[in-house]
DNA sequence: ATGAAAGCGCTAACAT
DNA sequence: ATGTTAGCGCTTTCAT
């Protein structure tokens, strides 16, 4: 039992604690840590033969002890719809890469929008002591679940949805000015009816006011209210009637089938729209694939503009004009958000909520021609 | 100072724990934990008196705390290379969605194909004490950190890798048998000269021996690898020379350009070929989009037949057959697997690691026509 | 069936 | 600059 050359080690096989390290290096547990946290005092030397031992040992804090101790836990949440799809996992890498850079780590939980999902979501990251949440809301209505995170003194960031009159930061695209620049763009190129395909919550359905002069939706800001908001805008803006016809809504998280219908409903009006705008990137997909099965030449015959950037945009011919929002941004915006809550956390009611909006991008590809109303329009 | 309708509340607007539950119910800490936790032996009357006081307090149990004791932190953990990559995020919400019905949790960390931040990414799970890790690994061969967390008594499971006698249970693809069977197809379409695109790991790159009567490629099992050796395995089989011109490997991760060239390359061909077989998607997109530039005409001109299922290629004319790895069950047998051994801990040295290989399925589409030296093929 | 008490590994307040 | 000590909230013997 030689004790010079071999100062204390744990005789298990399992992992080295601090007192393990303290022992080692022959100071007391308080040292150790000090020396390893790099606060408080400590001797260059005793910091030396601390970090020393440690790395003898493949010694590694243990972060429960840790959090029950500070409080502070190194993991953030985000809860979403569905990681599987695009827009969120896309977003969740700029959240990870922002947790990284804070040493702190994110744990997923999907809710499929079903609000009790979600409020289980937060309840379990909650009592796994997090530091924070970012959450894409279900509803924009129903947040009493994320007023009890707040209210625990855990900061939230929304994404993707404002939640009305919740103190609450929110990061959204602009989603209607978007959606208006791009309908901008088609009535510049001459076309004057423009159908709008979209989805909804079945939950929280708009009430769409068409009106000769104006048109409205009601209801609380929304990615897909919002959108519709910037296409009825744009067309009272240039003196163009909106005609309830011409927008088809249909249940989020319907079956693809219901989308096509939808689409070869407007298609099939006694007077068709000559441009389609496709609000979400379902949409775009089933739009583009009926008009390409029914052979419907794009954009000659028909032209086609859709909100979200997918992979396959630039892959089908004509390759399709899009507005994009910059999902993998979004998410680092309201990670970076959420980190400097967390280090300066708000004093108590903390206020309106900021709300952050993002800009999209238009790409203006091949699928939006001159109308054929419009005569005279060159190649 | 009521005590019959109000027992003690816990003052603060913080969390309740316990021992705010056990006093107004008006039993110890133990009962308490026993009660809802639904262990030991309680009287129906104190269970529901907790369980109602906890209800009242909004009680919600405090993982961190349970965790130091219990040594069970309800969360696993997944190592990729990227979550916003198609493969992963989809595995992902098939690991989710096990985690959640085992009560458990999932904690992202992407490595970026790093070994370095791989090596990070296991010493951190272990410093929060995960329950388990599903991995991607990078390297097939380099895995001490791997072997490490087995040894700290913590389960994993490789996705999409075997790893080279380590013994770590593996979920992966038939990459081997589907590639086979993908190219067994395009020679019974008549194809003779079958090019292989893909990519290779830089840092363990194959070594090819292309040989007249047998071809073989050294290394240890991994996708990349297992489908250049169902390439040439059934080629040898059919009696079919390989050609090392007809194998463009890129690095795994170059630019886009790179991969456009090697696909250049190969249709530049002096004796080119009639199919292109590619063995991932981004090397189906990169030909795919070469082939549409340059207006070769898929499958008249040449067939084309690739590895992963996308949501295009069902969008593109003409659509893509291809070899599809079933990616969301992929991610939930690897979760199953390792939620079997966090509740069977394996008897120390753990045996050989199950090898769990899943079948690929082949979509015939479009995109794979007869020979043109073939000749007499019908429509 | 219930309670008392120890202790998981760490940090932070206090003492030296 | 370093050591001592208390305690975070829970689970789990061990008594009773």
């Amino acid at each position: 039992m030689a004790t010079e050359p071999g100062p204390p080690r744990p005789a298990k096989g399992a992992r080295p604690n601090l007192k393990d390290v303290a022992a080692r290096a022959g100071v007391s547990r308080a040292t150790a840590a000090r020396a390893l946290g790099g606060y408080g005092y400590s001797s260059r030397e005793v910091m030396e033969r601390v970090s020393e031992a440690a790395r003898e040992l493949g010694y590694e804090v243990n972060r429960i002890a840790r959090t029950m101790r500070s409080g502070k836990s190194d993991i953030i949440g985000f809860v979403c719809a569905d990681i599987s799809d695009a827009f969120f996992s896309s977003a969740m890498r700029g959240i990870c890469d922002v947790a990284r850079r804070q040493g702190s780590k994110v744990i997923v939980m999907n809710t499929d929008d079903q609000l009790a999902q979600e409020q289980e979501a937060t309840r379990v990251l909650l009592s796994h002591e997090v530091d924070g949440i970012v959450i894409t809301p279900v509803s924009v209505r129903e947040h009493a679940h994320i007023d009890a995170v707040t209210d625990a003194g855990v900061p939230v960031v929304s994404l993707d949805r404002h939640l009305s009159d919740a103190g609450i930061d929110s990061v959204v695209a602009d989603n209607e000015d978007g959606t208006a620049h791009a309908i901008g763009h088609l009535i510049a190129r001459g076309h004057r009816r423009i159908a709008f395909l979209g989805s909804v919550q079945p939950e929280e359905p708009p009430s769409l006011r068409i009106g000769k002069l104006r048109s409205s939706v009601a209801g609380p800001s929304r990615p897909s209210l919002d959108r519709i908001r910037g296409y009825l805008r744009t067309l009272a803006g240039a003196g163009l009637p909106a005609d309830r016809d011409l927008i088809a809504l249909v249940p989020q998280g319907s079956a693809p089938e219901r989308r096509l219908e939808a689409v070869a409903a407007v298609l099939a009006l006694d007077d068709p729209p000559t441009a389609l705008f496709t609000a979400d990137s379902y949409m775009t997909k089933s739009a583009f694939s009926l008009l390409s099965e029914l052979g419907v030449r794009v954009p000659e015959e028909m032209s086609l503009l859709g909100f979200d950037d997918l992979e396959w945009t630039t892959l089908v011919r004509p390759r399709i004009s899009v507005v994009v929002q910059p999902t993998y941004d979004m998410g680092r915006t309201a990670a970076e958000q959420l980190f400097t809550k967390i280090a300066h956390p708000a004093p108590a009611g903390g206020g309106r909520g900021r709300r952050t909006v993002v800009p999209t991008r238009f790409l203006d590809r091949d699928s939006v021609g001159g109308s054929l109303l419009d005569k005279g329009t060159g190649p």
